[in-house]
DNA sequence: GTCGTGACAGTAG
DNA sequence: ACTACTGCCACGA
């Protein structure tokens, strides 16, 4: 994984690290709370330096957790009440985006 | 400058 | 619910 623009990483890093316990934004949500375009940059960011911050706490537009990180999301989500969405035969869930979105104040 | 890649998003079928 | 396709933009090669 090449290393992001610390700048970029740094704006990342600022939102994600001030969602609220409980709470989640999408990818989007947090480019556009930093004025950019790009979800996949901010994923990016995330894939390095993702262990320092509330990962959890960013999913994607869908509610989806994390690629490849549902199991440890799930006890995150568990612990913080975080409220989802089950699949009838909850083998699949998400996070209710309706309910959990986080818009952090300009 | 181009090109490929990606913890994405939106639309259409 | 799913796949496919397009748009997007930050980065490194």
């Amino acid at each position: 994984m090449p290393q992001p623009n610390p700048e970029f990483a740094e704006a990342v890093l600022d939102v994600v690290a001030g969602i609220p316990e409980g709470l989640a934004m999408a990818y989007g949500d947090v480019a556009a709370a930093i004025g950019s375009r790009a979800p996949r940059a901010v994923g990016a960011v995330m894939a390095y330096y993702g262990d320092e911050v509330p990962w959890w706490r960013v999913v994607r537009a869908s509610g989806h957790p994390v690629r490849d990180h549902e199991q440890q999301a799930l006890e995150y989500y568990r612990a913080e009440g975080t409220p989802l969405l089950w699949s009838p035969d909850r083998t699949v869930f998400r996070v209710n985006l309706r309910v959990a979105r986080y818009v952090p104040l300009s």
